[in-house]
DNA sequence: CGTTCCCTTGAGTAGTTTCAATACTTGTGG
DNA sequence: CCACAAGTATTGAAACTACTCAAGGGAACG
């Protein structure tokens, strides 16, 4: 089962374990893991809603994040926009490595740690090993997918089933890396997120959760969603999650923590 | 000035010369530039509505659009959700060199013109070409960062914004490869295709693009859009071209094509 | 000359926004 | 331990935006 590698993963490779677990780290030998985990240079702690990356300023520097959730935002005047969202595991800035400045912002969603990966380090590797280049093109390509299905989303789902498709994903992601709770998906999440996430006012998220509230789908406070039957959760939510790429497990993507059994 | 290399771009390289024109392509030495030539095996023309690529169908192909536009399509059901769009100069369906399927479809949007690269001799050109590495690893970067910018739009302007700046877009772009007409940008797209990519009804996109006809910002009739004052219009739409990656020139990306004079 | 596809308009309904006011949490200092 | 402030969540009402259903008009193509 993949929960046991997983741990193993995290055992060996610290910083960089849980990069594409489930997916495209089977590409990797394990020269390709060790590159990939001396790739990163320092460790590095965010507070709660500190910037990373601003597309103000240049920056050389891209990252793994090891914990926590990062928001992609896009600023437009005053209005902040949540256009994307990075979970463990995923490597962030990829833009650091080839563009000379970033078409969006990296902000903390409550306190996160990366592990800082520099540009001459990351080209020099890249270009030396083919196992981990193909599976960071393949990680920059999910993500893409991903950006995709958020502008689905976002087009054509009413406020509460974008919330809800949002915690859904999240909860996949999560699971790849064994990171996912049974009944609940936690989040720093404000509801002032929330609908910079799903393109909505923040009184009307409130409204939209308190739908979910009450016809009992899911229960969302203090950014902790739970329920108690993800495929409604799912179903509702018009949630497909083959835009993640997860191998071909189907629902056993949906693995959850060991420690949290039922009731 | 841009405009006459590009000329020359394409009289040279006849499948490939739009590739990234204007941005990445500067990164490519002749050598490179020939063997990117090279990948494509043969031409192929689309008839509009006509599926290049199915998230159904296993594809071990991807393509150069040399003429025309594609719709990046994703099915939910009966519904069809325009995600994206491909004009001409765009490598598409990267996915076929990675991924054993596809999270979307690619249909051509009106009769389109492609030079089909396949896996093989993609995979083989870009391991031993550095500097043609590099430049569609950018490529792939700019289209994730357009990717973005549609999710922002989406879901935060209203109507009448969201299909001027799906127009703004595209004359950017066109305007890279030199193909951008002075007043005017020249799509087959319905206003049910806008529709679908603004994610709004058709009836909806109608009636947003009356009021640009009658607030005086633009005419739109059969898919094209005139104008007289494209920065009143790029103001309206809100339209920062900084996320398309288009050199420091600002705007003289907005060059114009020479045979089409005023009026 | 009619079919077909596309565009346009109207009317009623549903979803969303804004403004405004009120509560609940959490953390801080007295 | 309480008071207070700041941030977060909730609710109401009016206005706006967008949706659906429905019907009719126009242009292109055979």
């Amino acid at each position: 089962m993949a929960r046991g590698s997983d741990v193993i993963e995290t055992a060996r490779y610290p910083l960089t374990g849980k990069f594409m677990a489930g997916r495209s780290r089977d590409r990797m030998d394990e020269a390709d893991l060790l590159a990939l985990e001396a790739m990163v240079d320092r460790q590095r702690t965010l507070e709660g809603g500190e910037v990373f990356v601003s597309s103000d300023i240049p920056s050389r520097e891209g990252a793994i994040l090891i914990d926590g959730f990062l928001f992609r935002t896009i600023r437009d005047g005053a209005r902040r926009h949540i256009v994307g969202l990075h979970v463990p595991g995923d490597i962030v800035n990829f833009n650091a490595f080839t563009m000379e400045r970033s078409d969006h912002d990296l902000v903390s969603a409550g306190r996160a740690r990366i592990g800082i990966i520099p540009q001459r380090g990351f080209d020099a590797t890249v270009a030396e090993r083919h196992g981990l280049a193909r599976a960071l093109w393949f990680a920059v390509l999910v993500d893409a997918a991903v950006q995709r299905k958020w502008t689905q989303v976002l087009g054509h789902l009413d406020a509460p089933r974008k919330i809800a498709h949002v915690y859904c994903e999240i909860q996949r992601r999560l699971a790849f890396t064994g990171e996912a709770c049974r009944r609940a998906v936690r989040t720093p999440f404000t509801q002032f997120d929330l609908g910079d996430m799903c393109g909505v006012s923040t009184v009307h998220a409130n409204r939209a959760i308190s739908k979910l509230r009450e016809s009992k789908i899911a229960e969302i406070r203090r950014g902790t969603l739970y329920t108690h039957d993800w495929d409604a959760l799912e179903r509702y939510a018009r949630f497909e999650p083959g835009y993640l790429y997860g191998g071909n497990r189907g629902k056993e993507d949906r693995c959850m923590h060991e420690g949290v059994r039922s009731q």
